[in-house]
DNA sequence: GCAAAAGTGTTAGATCTACACCCATGA
DNA sequence: TCATGGGTGTAGATCTAACACTTTTGC
């Protein structure tokens, strides 16, 4: 890392988030129609430009809050940097790009250029690497849905089994058991009951008892499926 | 993304590398001497100023080839950007770091302000944020051997499966038995046999069978620890 | 023969999916 | 009482860690 006192050419750094919620029953990710040059009319993650002083998750949430009202943003976590020379027509520029979760049912108000896209029928074209980098947001949520608590993040306050389940089965692309989901979270400790329970629908059928989470926080809840540390033996930290 | 044709102020934009390696049955992560300021005479992560028309990753190799002969390094994946506006006393820096392995058994030529160091007792006093750093790829690492075939860049082209146990146990930080281990990694396909066998030792033992890695492309080798898909079920790509 | 190291067999436990069955409610 | 959806029980399959046991070598 040597350094001279000189000046030095430096690429621009954007910040970009890939903002995923479950609408409808689908995996939906907010996308933003490019007003001008370059991509202009494309489709594209929002984002901007990092201001200096402001540390790179500081500037995505300032930049989504130009879009989308950000206390409703449930989780945040970077995902990627690209850097291609080629990404950018006009300028040397890099892109740290974040994975942004907001839970089911908030609606929240979106400028007009802006909209939410079902992930598996998003834009074929999208401004730069902005395709790529929705695909990876959605394996990264696909991942850490099976190993670790990141639903809270997903649902709501509190919820049925059952709409526990669609938010899975939404985000995961196929179908998830209820019955089954709820013994593998059980059994992992991460669901509270609330006491409350649903009233039934207008067919019947027996209420449904309500959940939440217990914690907000993200816990691996499935650490090692193989190749376990032996019985007694607590891993020390660093 | 709004953008204009005037000058904008942009961080300096470094790539860094936390190479691993096990040495002497210890993971260990590969460190430079500073030789100026800031941090001069602090251990750091080998890396240095992205150029123009390079990709990220062709800039570290371009960076570690200074330090390590780069055609010794079996894997190479990018980690995190960190861009703390502190994070550089002098400068608005912002750092894109990757993690690298080398396999064991080689030892290539260092220079002399560059050595390895056992991950677990690396200096408590780090240039800038690069002993977060370490600590994250140590992390990655750990928990890409449980579910991937990644063991494949830390293992010398061929090996018995004792030796391979011992790669597990530096990496992991735990005990790792040989016996289970290779059922894990036979089931899942990815140990090939030679056909070779090691000679005994002088107190005697049955000759090893040596084996080799299959493949050298990461690949997932336990994808769904849970929540799996339903029987016949092909996830659409996309 | 004996020690040492590698490899195999086996067992007990955990956890998962799938599915049958029971429960609580509205009409 | 019947349809509907929620909840529980259970069986079968898979995979794992642990460890006893067998095999193959050097001395």
């Amino acid at each position: 890392m040597s350094e001279r006192g000189e000046e030095r050419r430096s690429p621009t750094h954007v910040t970009l988030a890939a903002v995923l919620q479950v609408r409808e029953a689908r995996l939906c990710v907010l996308l933003w129609e490019r007003g001008r040059e370059p991509f202009s009319g494309a489709w594209s993650l929002p984002g901007g430009y990092l201001e200096p002083a402001l540390a790179l998750d500081d500037s995505i949430r300032s930049q989504l809050a130009r879009k989308v009202d950000v206390a409703e943003l449930s989780w945040l976590e970077q995902l990627e940097t690209v850097g291609d020379p080629d990404r950018h027509p006009a300028e040397w520029q890099l892109a740290t790009a974040y994975l942004g979760l907001v839970p089911l049912g908030l609606d929240p108000e979106l400028p007009p250029d802006t909209s939410w896209h079902p992930v598996e029928r998003r834009p074929a074209e999208m401004a730069f690497d902005h395709r790529a980098i929705v695909r990876d947001a959605r394996e990264r949520l696909r991942a850490k849905l099976s190993y670790t608590n990141i639903a809270f993040a997903l649902a709501p306050e509190s919820f049925a089994i059952s709409e526990l389940a669609a938010i899975y089965t939404a985000a995961l692309g196929y179908p998830v058991d209820p019955t089954n989901l709820r013994r593998v979270l059980e059994r992992r400790g991460v669901l509270e009951p609330t006491g409350e329970r649903r009233t039934s629908g207008p067919g019947g059928g027996r209420p449904a008892a309500v959940y939440r989470f217990g914690s907000r926080e993200l816990e691996v809840t499935d650490p090692f499926a193989v190749l376990r540390p032996p019985a007694g033996s607590g891993r020390a930290a660093g």
